[in-house]
DNA sequence: CTTGAGCCTGTAGCGACTACAGACCGTAAC
DNA sequence: GTTACGGTCTGTAGTCGCTACAGGCTCAAG
């Protein structure tokens, strides 16, 4: 077990920082090939997987669903710095909901800071912060909830 | 079935904009009170009852966990207009979770945006989102991903 | 030869719903 | 009466992306 030739699960686990258990979860689900095995039954990897597992950890912590990333993986394999129109479209989708969801999560925030410095003055005669989920209007149709259900109903087709 | 008087759930549902299985949802994880009864088993709603659970939607829209709203459910009940120290915490610690996940997902639309903007320009050679994920360097711990579970962590206790 | 770390498969759990299937209820029209 | 239709009932399984076991097997070191 020196530095070239194949490595054991956990040695990729150790140098993608992806665990051992969502590994073998991306290799279930088909984000990971088969790994051919030792005489053992244990997975081995090369270079390559290395390679193909930082993609996906990198999409991931970018927000892309697995849908997204498995369509980036294809994209990646088959068209090496040919036009990118079809990775453009899925990255400006994502970039478009994740915007979507740092507005939802600046009405939150806004909503939120003043219950709480309204509770700080303690000047008010109930706690600002029940009376806030007490007294507002109802929740209408385009609130945060309704919109990241569309979104992920989007993603599934 | 005029105005007065108590209403199915149906109508519940039409008053507070929460489906009707959510409603059962939360009436099986104790959110709701168990429904008194009709002849025909159909549950019965009163005023109150369209009140608390337009708290519990208005405290859902604004992020708190389901734990949460327990918590604030249980403080409005038993401290009507008393002092709020504990209401006040939980929102803070929302508050503080929601301002994490708020840059975190700055982080990820300027990194999107840049890939998504290289592309609409086409002077690169390969596809510059793909090249973001192929070359970028490898995922760290305090990303995202992690800082996100350990919040999840931290609700659950 | 034994220890112990690592690996294997398979399954269940998380949060907060959502979506059925298949039965029952209630009412209005015929 | 009866038929049609929509609302409601229970119970269960699915969603997403992992994570956490249980109960065994493998492999290298001592």
């Amino acid at each position: 077990m020196h530095g070239h030739g194949p490595m054991t699960i956990g040695e990729l686990s150790r140098r993608t920082g992806c665990k051992v258990e969502t590994v073998r979860y991306y290799e279930r689900i088909g984000l990971m090939p088969p790994a051919p095995r030792s005489a053992g039954r244990y997975r081995l990897y090369g270079e390559p997987d290395v390679r193909r597992l930082a993609f996906v950890r990198r999409a991931r912590a970018l927000g892309f669903a697995i849908d997204d990333v498995r369509t980036l993986l294809t994209l990646s394999r088959e068209r090496r710095g040919g036009p990118c129109a079809e990775a453009r479209q899925v990255a400006a989708t994502h970039l478009a909901a994740v915007r979507a969801k740092i507005a939802d999560l600046r009405a939150m925030e806004r909503l939120l800071g003043d219950a709480v410095s309204l509770c700080a003055t303690g000047e008010e005669p109930g706690c600002p912060v029940i009376e806030a989920l007490a007294d507002a209007p109802a929740a209408e149709r385009g609130s945060a909830r309704s919109r990241r259900g569309a979104a992920a109903r989007r993603r599934r087709g």
